[in-house]
DNA sequence: CTGAAAGCGCTTACAG
DNA sequence: CTGAAAGCGCTTACAG
């Protein structure tokens, strides 16, 4: 069971090793007689080309690096799915680099760029640090972005249509009857909740409800502190009704402060939440909640890149005059509509 | 900014390429000062060999292959940050295999097998056909799973002591005073729950509880499965008082059947879950569960990875005959009591 | 359209 | 302890 190398393929096919090489790399000046056949025995015999050794000798190899946050997330698994669905049928490999430092990416570019084993770089990111990666794209390394960042950054991405996403909700508690709708709002810093920010103001504007300032709480997205503010929140004569979170971890933090204060949700409390993660199915009420749409995404951004690093692969065609190279993709969320969402009391 | 070889360092050092092999590779045969010196001018020029230059002339690669199941698992984040940050002191990099198949890694070892790049496998696996992994493991590919086996396979494993953290629930439930306690089993084919189900009945036996078979139900580890059957158990007259669930998701299930009978969580029914998966500390009641030390797991697995295939590498020198190469390490669990759980019902 | 040859950046006997 | 040389398995001008 040795293995066997394109000089065995040659010798079985009465070929050179060079047009071999020429078949396997899918050059047009190679007789399509010949073709056929080598890629006959090629078949026959189960040859693989050595990845290592073309990669070196190309110059450029076959991975894709793909750069995960630490623990954090849940959606990672859903994205990943994505990622592979579509690498699995191209010869491309993905390196995982795992950042152990959630806000600064600079560590795992530093190796990625030591080894120079990526043609190109896959990233889930979200309050990063931009330079390191803005670096790695001047270095003409391709970047794809997976989840929103800011508009000032000319990186390809692809993320959820945030804003929509938002005003989706929004308007659903609206139609519900809901007037004072409180908003559990992200960090500030982190475009995705700008977005969403806007989605909920914009909403409440179409619908002539005058924004107050006051029902938006600055959660970080943290779960203890959303439930905090707002308990506060509630505790006021002209509560909210309504509860838009800017994600389903703070939006179990809000039914946890409905219940503080004995409020029911949705009869007295209504809670929306975004992400659609696992369990907002399972929790009690069940969360409605806007869906982002993960494994699109990913499969999405694996398509971009792979454009990005053998434009010549098809698939995505270069639409616009520098291939994809400054797509931007804004993927469709959907509501989920569930239990804990109702009218507003009267 | 050229990309800097063996032959740059070896002059600017002022000896040969093959000194400088030697140094990188720790050889002990090389005169300490000459090394000191290379070592230096390496590290001026922030010098890292080609990856795929020295795979290829090895004849075995710096890779890791991990191979993880698809949609399912939201350990995979835990237990992928544990084996990051082990792996990511050492020149290896991971290379991400994603099935999307969940029920057979046969494709995905073909294509890692072909490829020829891992110089070993981590396997995140549950109820995979094994088949694959032990040709890999007879082919000289240290294999590693992470995750509970079936104790007739003889590669090396870490898991989580399933066994020892169901006993722990189970008594933590007689300790309130309950007698009755159903199960909501997984799979029996899978050898985690089968160890869960046997803690259970173990614990219940050395309290001298007689086990009831009416009281395991076999859930299959789906809620919605879990949550109709417990249903019709809660409807009995002897219904049980509390429940041990095989993971946090039929947990839930079982938080959802008692609310169809309007029965309270914990006042009337104790739920004790299996995983400690992040929202289980956020359901309302927040789930008392077991918590699984995935990261420990990962890194441990990583480490006697790097164990297997590069046994010079110290860390875990091999404690029996074999190096590493067929330990089966267990790691203990942690009983997380939030308030799913109370005292027996009078 | 096809082949011989040099080269990608390392490693590894083999001499010395 | 160190160096010259061959080789790992491919690719890529260059001839023909």
């Amino acid at each position: 069971m040795e293995k066997i190398t394109i000089r065995d393929i040659a010798r079985l096919a009465g070929v050179s090793k060079s047009t071999v090489s020429l078949v396997i790399n899918n050059s047009p000046r190679v007789d399509p007689a010949t073709r056929r056949h080598v890629l006959a025995v090629i078949r026959r015999y189960n040859y693989v080309p050595s990845a290592t050794a073309s990669a070196l000798a190309k110059g450029r190899s076959s991975f894709i690096g793909m750069i995960v946050p630490g623990l954090t997330w849940q959606m990672v698994a859903a994205l990943n799915y994505g990622v592979a669905s579509v690498i699995e049928r191209t010869p491309y490999e993905i390196i995982l680099y795992t950042s152990t430092n959630d806000h600064d990416y600079g560590p795992v570019i530093d190796r990625m760029l030591a080894s120079g084993l990526s043609a190109g770089v896959l990233v889930i990111s979200q309050d990063q640090a931009m330079k390191p990666l803005l670096d790695l794209h001047e270095q003409g390394v391709p970047v794809v972005l997976i989840n929103t960042l800011g508009s000032h950054f000319d990186l390809p991405s692809v993320e959820a249509d945030n804003y929509e996403g938002a005003c989706g909700a929004v308007r659903h508690l609206l139609d519900l009857g809901h007037r004072r709708i409180a908003s559990l709002a992200g960090p500030t810093t982190w475009p995705c909740c700008q977005d969403r920010q806007r989605g909920y103001e914009d909403a409440l504007t179409e619908a002539g409800v005058p924004i107050d300032a006051s029902l938006t709480l600055q959660s970080g997205l943290e779960p203890p502190r959303a439930r905090e503010l707002l308990r506060g929140l509630l505790g006021l004569p002209d509560r909210p009704t309504a509860v838009f979170a800017h994600n389903d971890n703070t939006a179990y933090a809000a039914m946890e402060a409905a219940a503080d204060h004995g409020l029911r949700v949705p009869a007295d409390l209504s809670v929306v939440g975004f992400d659609d993660i696992p369990s907002s199915a399972h929790v009690k009420p069940a969360l409605t909640t806007v869906s982002q749409p993960f494994e699109a995404m990913g499969a999405r951004a694996a398509r971009m890149m792979l454009a990005a690093i053998s434009p010549e692969s098809g698939e995505g065609s270069a639409p616009d005059e520098h291939g994809l190279a400054s797509a931007r993709v804004r993927l469709p969320t959907t509501l989920i509509v569930r239990d804990s969402t109702g009218p507003a009391p009267a």
